[in-house]
DNA sequence: CGTTACACCTGAGGGC
DNA sequence: TGCCCTCAGGTGTAAC
């Protein structure tokens, strides 16, 4: 699910509920894949460490620790990252909820899909990384050490400008659709957010990229930007698993013009919205905005 | 190097 | 109700 926004909203509201607290326990699942580090040794590694920052770098968030030391996390397709509390920031109202001292909050029941629980000193509310399909991540980066994923990363997608999707797609004979899912061209663009970008800039998904033109690779950044900033507004695109860190739904679910709408009338001319499949993604449009 | 197909995993929803 | 199929917001890899 989650792609650049999602992932935005959810580090600008677990950063003010994690940072500068210090971690008493770790629970965590079993091995699998979704630990690039085995979940022992990241729970002993993770143990007595204040947490202090926390960025994001595409899609990837980086949990700076005191030791320098740092964690990378993935939320995949269905991954959740939420404070105890959150399910009752569903239930109750926001002046119900607010009222509830912190022993009163009501407190996660981990399942089989939370695979990291952390615990800290203060003894309030702990963080929940549950992950249903685990496509996600979590590992342990030691102190000055980089990361292979990261380094792979393209411009992040907020900080990209037309001229360098431009110069990216010269040698690109795929369609312009997977270009801009590529993350090592701009990194943090899904599959929502690059349907929605050709949608706002009328280009055809499967326009070969380098016959794009250059107007068209400003245009198309520009809607990649905009399309993103008005969904970090809205607090992200809640459309199965994603929630945000407190338990809130996101808003831009409602804003999209073309994703997950097939067989709708476009809001621009009223034709029939098109779904097709795109180096393997389903894909969205509408035939006579997009040629 | 660029491109494509597919694997990884679980659950929801539609058709019969 | 049950079964079988397709679909899902991502990414790493192998093979051409």
């Amino acid at each position: 699910m989650p792609e650049l926004p999602e992932v935005e909203v959810t580090r600008r509201e677990l950063a003010p509920a994690l940072l500068g607290r210090v971690i008493a326990r770790v629970h965590t699942s079993v091995p699998s894949y979704f630990f690039l580090t085995p979940p022992r040794t990241l729970a002993r590694r993770l143990k007595g460490r204040r947490a202090d920052e926390l960025q994001r770098h595409g899609k990837y968030l980086l949990l700076g620790l005191d030791s320098g030391a740092r964690v990378l996390l993935h939320l995949g397709m269905t991954g959740q990252l939420f404070m105890d509390g959150a399910s009752s920031v569903r239930l109750l109202s926001s002046a119900a909820a607010a009222s509830l001292a912190p022993e009163e909050q009501m407190r996660f029941t981990p399942d089989a899909h939370t695979h990291v629980t952390l615990a800290f000193e203060d003894g309030g509310p702990r963080m929940h990384f549950r992950d249903v399909r685990k496509f996600g991540k979590v590992e342990w980066l030691p102190e000055g050490q980089g990361s292979p994923r990261l380094d792979k990363l393209g411009v992040d997608a907020l900080l990209a400008t037309g001229e360098q999707l431009h110069a990216s797609t010269r040698k690109r004979r795929a369609p312009i659709k997977s270009v801009l899912l590529d993350q090592s061209v701009l990194a943090g663009v899904g599959n929502i957010y690059a349907d929605e970008a050709l949608f706002l800039a009328h280009v055809h998904p499967t326009l070969v990229a380098h016959r794009v033109s250059r107007a068209r690779c400003h245009a198309l950044v520009a809607a990649v930007q905009r399309v993103m900033l008005r969904s970090i507004e809205t607090g992200g695109s809640s459309i199965s698993d994603y929630v945000r860190p407190g338990g809130d739904d996101g808003g831009y679910q409602d804003e999209r013009r073309v994703y997950a709408r097939t067989g709708e009338p476009c809001p621009e001319c009223g034709a029939v919205i098109q779904r097709i499949v795109v180096g393997t993604r389903g894909t969205h449009f509408c035939p006579r905005c997009q040629r």
